[in-house]
DNA sequence: AATAATTGTTAGCCTAGGCTAAACTAATTG
DNA sequence: CAATTAGTTTAGCCTAGGCTAACAATTATT
């Protein structure tokens, strides 16, 4: 075999897009979303399942499970998970309910998701692309983007 | 021990935030969501991959690991799926190179992410911050959001 | 050339978050 | 009130994506 092997090639000096961040700064961007992905789903259940007490008075498991469009078994396992980190208070066979602590993350929550949800059909967004976006941006959203998003948000349609 | 149990209440009348999705939809927004996660760390892995090559000639796994702050481990058996999935070549102890359809993809990834990081810097959101939500968000964004976020960026800092 | 340092791989462990199947409890209805 | 249906839980399995520790190969240094 004569070296017809792939071989790095020198740094394209046209470069399109932004140059590279200094490794810190990459590797803290990278972190963060690592640690968005860990809370990311305890507090979508919370927030459902706080939307679920307001609007429906009740939050049973077999709705988190159909409106996941999750197994029953996923959301029971996951409801002891809740219960171990003192977000929720459950009994068998009973409506759950939220602690203060997990009252105050649904809140918290709902309130970043409503902003980013205004946020993109103010924009323009059709309501269900909106809705459908919304659900995945809010765990990535900081507060200084948040804040921006509902000052626009305030200013486009008041 | 008498009646003085947790009872699920009325729904609050006064909602704040919007109503209750039908469950088909709401079911659909969770489950996009949970797509994205199953391919985004792919598409971070390509990305990343494609970026080395095009601002330093090579990619290797040390720099993977450091840039995303995780262990070589971690990159190595990451390398292993990536070849699996047909993304990348790679031999031992030599630079990565990634496949046709890896470099498509780098390129669609690369493209996403710049939109999303060019919007957020034209909404006024600081770059550092901006990178760092832009790398969460990016996974999230569909198609008609992100041409909005793309027209909005062309007509507020041209 | 020998040794040291860097880089890459492998083995084995752990957690989170899915699933199905089976068992049990509560509610509804014949 | 017995039986069926609906809701919940448990057990056990699987994959992805982290980790550390030990080892192997390459590259750099003396």
């Amino acid at each position: 075999m004569s070296d017809h092997e792939q071989q790095p090639l020198p740094p394209t000096p046209h470069q399109s897009g932004d140059a590279l961040p200094p490794v810190e700064q990459h590797a803290q961007q990278y972190e963060t979303v690592r640690n968005a992905h860990e809370t990311e789903l305890i507090e979508d259940y919370v927030e459902l399942i706080g939307d679920l007490l307001r609007h429906r008075g009740e939050a049973r498991a077999a709705d988190i499970a159909s409106r996941m469009s999750v197994s029953q078994a996923t959301v029971s396992k996951m409801i002891r998970r809740l219960n171990e980190l003192g977000l929720v208070t459950s009994r068998p066979y009973r409506s759950l309910f939220l602690t203060q602590e997990g009252q105050q993350m649904a809140e918290t929550s709902r309130a970043r998701h409503d902003i980013v949800l205004h946020f993109l059909r103010a924009l323009g967004v059709r309501d269900t692309t909106a809705r459908i976006d919304a659900e995945g941006m809010e765990h990535h959203v900081s507060d200084e983007t948040l804040a921006i998003m509902q000052r626009f948000t305030e200013e486009h349609q008041p």
